[in-house]
RNA sequence: UGACCUAUGGUGUAAUGGUAACACACCAGUUUUUGGUUCUGGUUUUCUAGGUUCGAAUCCUGGUAGGUCAACCA
């Protein structure tokens, strides 16, 4: 009969279906990914680069990625790779490698034709005297002075700026289009600017540059790119897009914008993220908590997470404030099928097995994901002394909490039924040690006690401990929406967002982890190896912690 | 005192003139050798005023609210 009904088409989907279906593309559809290689990519970026890509792989089309580096002020080759390798960690494969700096003669030969159509000028303005006589959005602007230089003038004039022959800022190259116009960006907008600064692909080559404007359509009509799609912001150059592509008469790409996405409890702009790295606020663009691509990928976020994160967001026009949970979410939901359990005590308290032979050591299977029983299990080895967390004990436990206390009973995760039957405190209250015997009938998988426990905690063996430091990180800010912050938004980074425990105790399985490879802690979260790990020194990470019920109880 | 964009639960996104739905979050229960997971159920929605229509979240008009635009940035 019919196939089973598809999930509905955001906004650009129906546009790029409706275009295949009017027959307009026979090649097939072309998107491009157009970063600015001044910085490093977020999960913005990671939105678009989603976007564009997805749409081309839906409707069997093509992506580029393509620098847009038309300012040499701020662009660095350290950006391109870092740009580059994110793009490609995320999963995705771009057609070409094409940069806007490319494309520098051709888009000066467009310029050429433009003068000589009439359409473009050369003006000796200041920038102070082109703002001035822009207008504003309520008043029209003026004609500037040399709005009336000849076709012959003009050719020359911008011959002499390619050669050198003017300082910077002396001249630039205006689109001649109407000073009264509603738009600002259609009053005689600059489509060239003089800069005498070395390019980080082209060198000395030029000391003129396109702008934005004079560029990116160009560029994306030389690509034959289909729909070309980019931000809200965008949508008032649409007109100027479209004037520049048909007074050139080039393959007519086609802007379209979607609302960029808003994550709560962390900033996204470039700006602000240069501003955290420059005061040391974090310890880099990939610190870990970080919005970036690179510090997700070092936090232990996996490309599959992020991929079904953009892909649950949606897309469409309207203004969004995606709430973190979300995110959160979809990396739980893959780690929990993917990361193997192993057991690490974050505050540990010691425990002693009174009933169980000193020196004796027994080696536990424990399985790696009950998720996934094809992962196996492993060796955890048991022993006389054991560390726990020292939060699943209470001297005076109220109702409700499924750990130890005073006579109360747990299983140890993989082991033995325990009951405690005394505990030791330190001069200062707090508890030393607990003493506990444990029953030899209720070993795990063959339990044969009929003993039921309500709780279940984690431990590891001291004698085969490994000491680690741990990373907890937490939300970036302690405010939802950072746009209304100025520059002291640094005042609302939450003060938990890096926690360092570095007296923690993992299984001793975890000394052939490797980095960024995912592990769930029982009962506490996900985590992963740090790059800043050596053999005698693990460090992980805390990913994301698991959801936490209890917690929510106790807050009640 | 301009042009343009936008308005659906707490947050996002669907519904393409015909029963307002899905996810997250939240709440309750279920399952569980992780207070994790699973499964089930629940709370909460069309900015406003008119109009067109048998019927409007959807189309039209006015209003209101939010956003974008006045870089030799992208």
């Amino acid at each position: 009969m019919e196939e089973s009904k598809s999930k509905s088409l955001n906004f650009l989907e129906e546009i790029v279906q409706a275009d295949i279906a009017a027959g307009k593309y026979p090649q097939g559809i072309f998107t491009r990914f157009p970063p600015e290689p001044n910085g490093y990519l977020h999960i913005g970026h990671a939105k678009s680069i989603c976007l564009n890509f997805g749409l081309a792989q839906k409707f069997g089309g093509k992506t580029n990625l393509r620098f847009d580096d038309t300012n040499p002020m701020t662009e660095e080759t350290e950006y391109v790779d870092s740009i580059k390798s994110d793009v490609a960690w995320l999963g995705f494969e771009w057609a070409n490698e094409l940069y806007a700096s490319n494309y520098f003669e051709q888009i000066y030969q467009f310029a050429v034709s433009l003068i000589s159509k009439g359409l473009a000028y050369v003006d000796d303005s200041s920038a102070e005297e082109i703002a001035a006589l822009k207008g504003t959005p309520t008043t029209p602007g003026t004609n500037s002075p040399f709005r009336n230089r000849s076709v012959e003038e003009n050719l020359a004039l911008f011959s002499a700026m390619r050669n050198g022959d003017f300082a910077d800022g002396a001249k630039v190259l205006r689109a001649k289009i109407d000073m009264a116009h509603p738009n600002m960006h259609m009053r005689d907008p600059l489509m060239y600017r003089i800069r005498h600064v070395p390019h980080h692909r082209t060198g000395n080559q030029w000391c003129i540059y396109p702008m934005y404007d004079f560029a990116h359509g160009q560029s994306d009509s030389m690509e034959g790119i289909t729909h070309s799609i980019c931000t809200l912001e965008f949508d008032v150059h649409r007109p100027l897009y479209d004037w520049f592509i048909n007074k050139l008469e080039i393959f007519p790409s086609h802007q379209y914008e979607f609302a960029r996405l808003n994550l709560s409890h962390t900033v996204m702009s470039k700006r602000k993220l240069l501003q955290m790295v420059n005061e040391k606020v974090v310890s880099g663009w990939d610190d870990p908590r970080m919005p970036t691509i690179s510090a997700l990928r070092r936090r232990g976020y996996t490309a599959a997470s992020i991929r079904n994160f953009c892909e649950r967001i949606g897309v469409a026009k309207r203004d969004n404030l995606i709430d973190i949970s979300l995110l959160e979410f979809c990396i739980r939901e893959d780690l929990n099928k993917i990361a193997d359990r192993v057991m690490a005590v974050m505050d540990p308290v010691k425990l002693i097995i009174t009933n169980y032979p000193e020196g004796q050591t027994e080696d536990l299977l424990v399985e790696n994901n009950p998720e996934d029983p094809e992962t196996g299990k492993r060796v955890v080895p048991f022993s006389r002394e054991l560390y726990i967390e020292r939060e699943d004990f209470m001297v005076e436990p109220p109702k409700k909490f499924f750990r130890l206390g005073p006579g109360l009973q747990v299983r140890l995760k993989g082991a033995y039924i325990i009951t405690c039957d005394h505990f030791e405190l330190n001069t200062d209250g707090s508890v030393k040690e607990i003493h506990a015997s444990y029953i030899p009938e209720s070993k795990s998988g063959q339990d044969t006690s009929g003993i039921h426990v309500k709780g279940t905690i984690h431990w590891v063996s001291i004698p085969h401990a490994i000491q680690a430091e741990v990373r907890l990180f937490d939300r970036l800010l302690i405010v939802e929406d950072a746009s209304e912050l100025g520059d002291d938004f640094v005042k609302f980074i939450n003060p938990e967002s890096l926690n360092i425990i570095d007296n923690a105790f993992v299984e001793p399985s975890l000394a052939q982890a490797t980095i960024g490879e995912a592990v769930q802690f029982i009962r506490k979260g996900y985590y992963c190896l740090d790059r800043d790990s050596k053999p005698d020194h693990l460090v992980f990470n805390r990913t994301v912690t698991l959801k936490d019920t209890w917690a929510k109880e106790q807050k009640k």
